[in-house]
DNA sequence: CTGAAAGCGCTTACAG
DNA sequence: CTGAAAGCGCTTACAG
């Protein structure tokens, strides 16, 4: 058993003891801490000197609250873990705060707009003084309270700004319509898609949207009962997505996943039921997570910049925390990654 | 161009305003937040309707500033993003602390332990309670650093405690033997191993340990150049661990790899050889990422229970911050997970 | 260029 | 049960 704090435990060396050891008063240490050029050099170096024999670091709870800025952002995304593209985002997103010192308070909303609210509200309590989020379907009382706070918050994995909030992302409806065109060219024309749509998600319904247009443009039909709507994108959803296709009275020769988590799961499942891909079915997925390269056969999607997405996210609050007017939509290029997954459509 | 803040920002309400709005002092403001039981009932009310009409929620930093307790954990994993375990363990983390009242606030090593002393020194100035690291394989300065502050540790992903630091996780070492056992059951006597073992990692040096004990006691030389070492543990270091075991005089009919991630590169990289697996060849990883079953053949691993190991790491944290003792050592199953990237060695 | 004083938004003994 | 006052560890006008 171990117990806290430990006996051993010492007190940190605050402000007041770096003035007291290096007889100078408060207000002159703080400004070698952040106006240095301010002070006379003899009693910089002093104070310097005091600071490394305390090893004294500044609290930045007691900075934020007086200085009335903090260094903390906070993101909500809907999933952290998995297979899902995200946790990409946020490790480039902490890094680049990291290198403009800032920390950032991550939290899932698993989702779930509503919880997304509530977390949103945590970021505040706890002084965030920025907002990363994703998409661009908040709940009502999220708008209000990020427009009454007026912090500066950007989303992103869409391209769309719907609510004056600046977001950074590829045009998902676009990058559906690519793809598709793709399978169109090779000849498809019995479609069946897995769409994690069912929890109002606008990123992939944007990729929907996409399938649906470039299928109309083409004069190819895509029944109601071909589109499955699942609520996670999951690869455990992908599985059952297939499932249920597979077993439509025309069954698809092209498999449309709004992820590529959905996309590996039906691949899976597709093996499973002895379907051998691309020649009796060709399968895509969007995002490509970088497990995409690897399956077999290797998933043809569409790449979703998510390292690039959370760098610019860092910059853009950055600079909108130094009151530099920031673009309201950034668009990412997403290419389009033929792999082995997709192939001519098999002879009927 | 969008410019931060809006015109139309409010200032967020605080204490004060909700007690002159309700006509106490701050004090009975501060009591009905915290201790409303102590409150005469018909004040207490009267507060609260000041609360909701004003939509006050506390400020956390003054909060902890004042009271000398924060509620924010910090945590320092290798990696959050692509298809390590670690991102599964922050989401249950960060699940679990936010239903005790916690925040979390993340960065990611990249695997230096000089990287992990400064971000744990960042996550002190910005005043963690508590602190979630990885591994038992610290900077002699951070450990020093958190013995001083005597800040709630407790570290994950192994059952070691090495520092008096509480160790959470599967027993890496047995998890090696245990998956070795397996494959000389099979009747493999030639191993080839790709460990991410470069940069001191000890979770995978434990494996590696493990695998070498097994070998050991079977009598099966493990020659040293049938040891593949890496930094880190990604696809793209699979496959070249991959392709150089297969260059060796005899070439080995098992594959070992430290982490999941590497097994399944090595794997891709098989399959452009031409190799057949599990014919010719099998392969193992470690941690049974969610990917890992999907793989064709599923791959044959050893489950690290991220999720649960986040839940008892924030679980721990609270104890500890309650004065309460934890356990210093909490080994986890490891539960050996057969699947289809495992056979019968081939007939030499 | 430096210091004394007030203040950031809370909590917490201490009186009453 | 409630309030006035001091304090948490900093910053920031304001004097000097």
């Amino acid at each position: 058993m171990s117990h806290f704090p430990k006996p051993n435990a010492t007190k940190k060396a605050k402000l007041s003891d770096v003035a007291s050891l290096a007889n100078v008063s408060a207000s002159t240490v703080s400004r070698v801490l952040n106006q240095p050029d301010i002070v006379r050099p003899e009693i910089r170096e002093r104070v310097q000197k005091a600071i490394d024999m305390l090893d004294y670091t500044p609290d930045r709870m007691a900075k934020a609250l007086s200085s009335g800025r903090s260094h903390t952002i906070g993101t909500v995304v809907p999933t952290i873990g998995g297979s899902a593209i995200f946790s990409d985002g946020v490790e480039a997103l902490q890094d680049e705060l990291e290198t403009l010192g800032y920390s950032l308070i991550v939290s899932s909303s698993r989702y779930d707009i509503e919880r997304e609210f509530q977390q949103i509200k945590t970021l505040l309590d706890y002084g965030a003084a920025g907002l990363v989020l994703v998409g661009d379907t908040f709940s009502p009382d999220a708008l209000r309270l990020i427009k009454k706070q007026g912090i500066p918050t950007v989303t992103t994995y869409t391209n769309k700004s719907r609510h004056g909030i600046p977001a950074i992302g590829i045009d998902n409806r676009a990058a559906g319509r690519e793809l598709t065109r793709l399978l169109l060219k090779l000849g498809h024309k019995k479609f069946g898609i897995v769409a994690n749509t069912a929890l109002q998600n606008d990123r992939s319904q944007a990729r929907l949207d996409g399938v649906r247009e470039a299928l109309a443009e083409a004069g190819v039909p895509l029944p109601l009962k071909n589109v499955v709507e699942v609520k996670l994108p999951t690869i455990e959803n992908g599985r059952r997505g297939l499932a249920g296709l597979v077993e439509l009275q025309t069954v698809p020769t092209a498999i449309v996943c709004t992820t590529d988590a959905l996309a590996l799961g039906a691949m899976s499942e597709a093996r499973r039921k002895g379907l051998h891909i691309p020649d009796d079915l060709s399968v895509v997925g969007f995002d490509d997570i970088d497990v995409a390269a690897e399956s077999d056969p290797a998933l043809t999607t569409v790449k979703n910049p998510a390292a690039e997405i959370g760098r610019i996210a860092a910059d853009y609050l950055n600079r909108a925390m130094n009151g530099q007017p920031i673009p309201l939509e950034t668009e990412l290029p997403a290419s389009l990654t033929i792999r082995s997954s997709t192939a001519i459509a098999p002879a009927r």
